[in-house]
DNA sequence: CATAGTTTCATACGTCTGTTTGAAATGCAA
DNA sequence: TTGCATTTCAAACAGACGTATGAAACTATG
């Protein structure tokens, strides 16, 4: 009551084995038994499956684009609003890296649940997720004034591509592991975070002298 | 019998329904309804669930590495045993982004179903899948003649990222959509596969003249 | 045509799922 | 303590799932 323990256990348990195994594997059982909890009282305190699962998300969802955009403000009221597009790219990706591949058990389940929703669609995350949209937004708008000068869909891109090397850096850590021996090593977080900004960043900014279609045809020409 | 319909109805139903709604929200029923043929016939034609997943897996991975491979060996050959490190990508994501994208609706449906089976981690599909690893160390050895001096752990990330891109490109068409407001094209596959080929390639070949660290330093100088 | 082998079919089985129920336990105010 | 509201609990529910069964329909060989 105080505390609501139960409620808390519930959340607890259910974002561990979601992170773990994903949606299609976890059952309410799996959950329960994890919190030590009655069958009864998930939907006795949440009304149902989906709406434990969306309370989950709407959560871990606010509170990393908050973290997010404090990044991106702090970063840009220090440069008197305007900030390199490295650093705008940084605090995009991140907070989700570290919290995801952190030394932090309770950030990690957190951001690995994040990452497992924003993949397997469950519908009860569907109907939310549109509002991520609206969040990116605003990291493409201070991609803009980072780059005032480059097209407006090579930031859409580049913000696009970062993203995609952070989400799958995170989901399948295993496949670049083996492929490399375990020679690239994931557990520097902060050096992975600068190899996919420097990427992203690189592909935004290395050939703005260049005209696009001298980028597209050196590269169509080698096929 | 002669050409076994009931047999490819059900292979053809199941990879499309598993291509648009994931494996988590296919049941049998729902596949033997769109092949129009009787439930039993999965069991009897396939012995289970399972092992249907896991012919259509084995089917469409050995088609795509074929396709991959193909691709690779028809540039080295025709660069004298070395491919500019553009080909060697492009051969690498060539193949799935105009499978999935292009308008063959059959490859559509194969490709984006090697786009699931990538992500959602199914059981009968976990044991195979560590045979990709092999697949992919041919194509770091490609990277590592196309570009011999280059660091090998650069090469990994590298080849990282460009497949990084080449599925969160594919998963998530509908958000980088609606984040552009339909600015960013993506019907035109030649063009992305051009985009996500040329800053995969930037990234490894842009600053090569400078040292890592140096590359390293300038990014994280600007936190 | 008759017969043996293959394929289809309706139907049912057992299990697991999320959810519900009503009683028991607990906490707290009067 | 008594009384009332909240929370827990064991048990059961209906429905969906993958799978199995045995009879029917079909195909093709002798």
């Amino acid at each position: 009551m105080a505390t609501d323990h139960t409620r808390s256990a519930i959340l607890t348990a259910a974002e561990r084995l979601y992170a773990d195994r994903g949606f299609a594997d976890v059952t309410l059982r799996d959950i329960v038994a994890a919190a030590d909890v009655n069958l009864a009282a998930v939907n006795y305190h949440f009304g149902s499956k989906d709406e434990l699962i969306a309370e989950l998300f709407v959560t871990r969802s606010l509170a990393t684009n908050r973290e997010r955009l404090n990044e991106l403000k702090a970063a840009e009221e220090a440069g008197g609003g305007r900030a390199d597009i490295g650093v705008v790219l940084r605090a995009l990706v991140g907070p989700t890296l570290r919290g995801c591949l952190g030394p932090d058990k309770q950030r990690s389940d957190a951001a690995r649940f994040m990452i497992r929703a924003s993949i397997e669609s469950v519908p009860p995350i569907r109907k939310i997720k549109n509002r991520e949209v609206d969040h990116l937004r605003k990291f493409a708008a201070a991609m803009k004034r980072a780059l005032p000068d480059r097209d407006e869909v090579d930031l859409y891109w580049g913000l696009h591509f970062a993203l995609a090397m952070a989400h799958q850096t995170i989901r399948d850590t295993e496949r670049l592991t083996k492929l490399s021996d375990g020679k690239c090593d994931l557990n520097d977080v902060d050096a992975m975070i600068d190899r996919i900004v420097s990427v992203a960043a690189a592909a935004l900014t290395a050939n703005v002298a260049r005209s696009k279609a001298g980028l597209r045809v050196s590269v169509l020409s080698a096929r």
